[in-house]
DNA sequence: ATGTCC
């Protein structure tokens, strides 16, 4: 279900971080998706953020998502365009924070017997790490990364060399939305004197330590979780599978993960330096919100944002594809024999070049997916040219994970739709009001192990919006189909704040 | 999200 949001008497609020008093004519509606059920998960600031957005210099376009809450500047799950401007807030401070899906050729029911699944979460906890700071394990082939390789992975992202080096299959660059990301100038060279600069600029930071956390999931809500796939009855659901790769009721497995700490220093970096120009050169900011700051594109500070936005982006993208490698090397020493290809790997934080309403602009997804539609011009040459990509959305461990391709009506959200179900209590409210073992007995009858002893409040799928109705809004609305769901049999989080 | 303020 699609509305227009254009509010003709807009709220005061204060954030402690922004007060704003909106105009009282927008000058376009924010395109909303969401049944009516979902829209009322939206709360003030969470509209006050999408319209901020909607006003800030040089935006075109806003879509707000059925999961979106609260964000930085912009909510998290919207889609904000400009033609002319990047806005770093709207991306992140996880950039390229994404999804990856590996399809396994395990049946289902290999993995039934606990003691299997138990051998499995400890052979991939060995391997990929979770929590704040905590650095890559090993890799395949022995290698560990060290600053060298970890500078040729954010230069050049999943190249043909930083794959090889890293036991990464090289057929999976063909199942990235970007396997690479090039600097300002489209250019590596730009990306390679850019991290120099930073590199001296903060070598008591640590910063280039950082580079050898590839492999690893982190904390908050990211995750590696074994899946069972079930693909849709319909034949479409069926035929689009096969393309996408897709094994009815065998194993698969999902992860959730971004940047880390090293796309973090340079998000938060940009932040900080951007916000200080602003108040130096006392430009005003976009509905007084300072997390809304922004770079006119050819403007230096537009093209050392893309830089550092590409190096992060490069991070996450070897590190998913890495991750991957190491869980397939991992279910290999417990099912020996097994084979895996990735089905894809998209993201939900970066800003994109594409062609909205026939205008070149950045279109920045915050909490949002790609959603191509097969026939799409930017998916020819690509295994997904007929029938658009994967749409990758982790719902909760107890109601399934969902993939989904986008169809012809994904060009009202410029070509998007939502990443997740989107969290619906804050982090400290869900501590407060969540009971522990009603969320740890509900994955025991779900017969859902987890490394956690017990699993992080913050994350229970109490915490977060009703999956199936998130996934209503985008079918209603016409922007993409369920293909597949993906049904949960083991989780691998953080579990180090998990007893606070 | 993040060695949760270098």
């Amino acid at each position: 279900m699609t509305t227009t949001h254009a509010r003709t008497t807009p709220p005061m609020i204060s954030t402690g971080e922004a007060t704003a008093i909106l105009p009282t004519e927008t000058t376009a509606p924010i395109k909303v998706i969401g049944t009516e059920a979902i829209r009322e998960t939206f709360d003030d600031l969470c509209i006050q953020q999408a319209i901020n957005s909607r006003t800030a210099p040089g935006v075109t376009d806003v879509v707000l998502n059925p999961d979106a809450h609260c964000g930085y500047g912009a909510p998290v799950g919207c889609v904000m365009v400009s033609p002319s401007h990047v806005y770093p807030g709207p991306v992140g401070v996880d950039i390229k924070c994404s999804m990856s899906l590996l399809q396994l050729d395990v049946p289902a029911d290999v993995i039934e017997d606990r003691k299997t699944r138990r051998a499995l979460i400890a052979a991939i906890c060995k391997r990929t790490p979770t929590g704040a700071g905590k650095g890559q394990r090993s890799v395949p082939n022995g290698r560990r990364v060290n600053r060298t390789l970890g500078m040729q992975a954010v230069i050049e992202g999943a190249s043909e060399s930083v794959c090889e080096q890293l036991g990464i299959p090289s057929n999976w660059a063909d199942r990235c939305e970007d396997s690479f990301h090039v600097g300002h100038d489209d250019t590596r060279d730009a990306l390679a004197s850019r991290l120099d600069w930073l590199t001296d600029q903060r070598h008591m930071t640590n910063f280039s330590d950082k580079m050898t956390q590839l492999g690893s999931y982190g904390g908050g809500n990211h995750f590696g979780e074994c899946e069972v796939v079930e693909i849709g009855d319909d034949d479409r659901s069926k035929s689009v599978a096969e393309t996408f790769g897709l094994r009815d009721g065998k194993v698969a497995f999902l992860s959730h993960c971004g940047s880390r700490g090293f796309g973090h220093n340079l998000a938060s970096g940009q932040f900080k330096a951007l916000q200080e120009k602003f108040s130096r050169w006392n430009i005003p900011l976009p509905a007084g919100d300072r997390q809304l700051v922004y770079a006119p594109l050819g403007s230096e500070e537009a093209n050392h944002y893309l830089d550092d936005m590409a190096l992060g982006a490069n991070f996450a993208t070897v590190n998913h594809l890495l991750i991957n490698a190491l869980v397939l090397e991992a279910f290999q020493e417990v099912i020996p024999g097994t084979t895996g290809d990735l089905v894809y790997f998209i993201s939900h934080n970066i800003a994109r070049k594409e062609i909205v309403n026939n205008v070149p602009s950045w279109v920045h997804r915050k909490g949002a997916t790609r959603a191509f539609p097969g026939g799409h011009h930017a998916l020819v040459g690509t295994p997904f040219a007929h029938t658009g990509h994967p749409i990758l959305l982790p719902g909760n461990p107890r109601d399934g994970s969902a993939v989904m391709v986008a169809d012809e009506g994904a060009e009202q959200s410029c070509f998007s739709v939502n990443h997740g179900a989107g969290r619906v209590l804050g982090r400290k409210q869900a501590k407060r009001t969540l009971d522990q073992s009603t969320i740890d007995s509900e994955l025991e009858d779900h017969d859902i192990l987890s490394n956690c002893r017990f699993y992080p409040k913050d994350e229970a799928p109490a915490a977060y919006k009703d999956f199936n109705e998130v996934l209503a809004s985008v079918k209603k609305a016409g922007l993409a189909s369920e293909v597949a769901r993906l049904k949960a049999r083991f989780v691998i989080k953080d579990a180090s704040k998990a007893d606070d």
